[in-house]
DNA sequence: ACTCATATTGAATGATTATTCAATACAAAA
DNA sequence: TTTTGTATTGAATAATCATTCAATATGAGT
């Protein structure tokens, strides 16, 4: 019949990774971070928020430090997951292609504001942080390599020589981090559509034969 | 009785400005944030670093608060004073002026590597504190709309018509905020010249014509 | 030299907060 | 039911810091 999750008692998941509290607290973390900044982002105030005593947040992730960077990572493999599906969907043309990865960078679920926050506090600390750089430069190397590959195929198939596959990637993906930044600014005036139109008008401008850049 | 502990005369204020410590305090809150990150700033460092006591660097700037303040502003107007003397360089043409704008924010005085960490740390705060944000939207703005005079001048020289002013000046904008981040990343990777040579690719792929965006 | 106003000190205070751990709740096994 | 091992609590601890302020130094005016 049906086996309600109740009857499944937490100390009987060996791996931490599918505890429920695990990733309640993750989750808390994140919001605690988009609301009130990492600065001002307490153990408690996120234990409060995954509704786990203080005392239980500290025990789970052993410290403060483990419990940010395992919000960092987990942040980051679900931006890595959505576009590698997009890199891996064998239904798209290189142009298609693109397009869906520009959609993704500006969708609601990878740019909201919140997580744009969450981001950017971590970017800031990563000078200082050895542990936040690796996750973010790994992560972006392979996203910026995948990129510069694709960009290669658009250019062969359009006769388009004067930019270098590099050079478009480059620009690409520092106007992405560029953008988000600005949307923490003044969401308004960078709004998804505004930032998808102006990175499609750059691709649009490079291959202009090519309709789907609107 | 009224306590008002805060009040500045205007003999204080005055001297505020041009006191030595004043600009050591600002100084030395710049070089510690650029060290050890914003979280991990404490007045005793700065202090240290300027070296005069703790309690004095409290008592000159009201609170940390507001020392952090001082110093944002302090680089804000730093930047401002650099770009609008661009602006207002009449042996300019509008190309020219393009190309010194590009050179001014990847020189070493404006895009070094402890300066890009401050700009960083208070961006990434933006959110949580009005009063950080704005400092940085107005000077944003104020260089927003300039460089977009700019490039409709450079637009009709060129008979460019199809990227507007605006989308120029935003893509610009963003990649510099981009490129920026991505220094604190990597900085042997995103060299100046790198960011430079990429930016006036950028302009040269738009203006073919022109032989200064080499 | 003396006075007085201002500049500067540095130790004390109080607030905040990560971390610890003894105590308790709870679920499964006996 | 009782036992036993694990999960979770929350109060105590200790460390860190911004802020305060009484005490002292400095220097200009008399």
């Amino acid at each position: 019949m049906n086996i309600s999750p109740k009857k499944i008692s937490d100390h009987q998941l060996e791996d931490q990774e599918f505890s429920i509290n695990h990733q309640k607290l993750i989750d808390a973390t994140i919001e605690t971070i988009a609301k009130r900044g990492l600065g001002d982002t307490t153990i408690a105030q996120v234990a409060k928020k995954a509704m786990v005593s203080q005392g239980y947040a500290n025990f789970r992730f052993k410290s403060k430090e483990n419990l940010l960077l395992s919000s960092l990572k987990f942040l980051s493999d679900e931006y890595k997951n959505s576009w590698q599906r997009i890199f891996e969907d064998n239904d798209l043309d290189p142009v298609g292609r693109v397009i869906k990865i520009i959609e993704n960078d500006f969708s609601s679920k990878i740019a909201n504001r919140n997580k744009i926050a969450v981001w950017v506090s971590f970017y800031s600390e990563v000078k200082f942080r050895p542990s936040y750089l690796s996750i973010c430069q790994k992560q972006d190397e392979i996203y910026s390599s995948q990129m510069e590959k694709l960009i290669k195929e658009v250019n062969i198939l359009t006769n388009q020589s004067f930019l270098t596959p590099r050079e478009i990637s480059e620009t690409y993906l520092s106007m992405v981090d560029g953008l988000w930044q600005r949307i923490l600014f003044d969401p308004k005036l960078y709004s998804h559509l505004f930032c998808k139109d102006l990175i499609k008008k750059y691709f649009k401008n490079i291959y202009k034969d090519e309709k789907r850049f609107v």
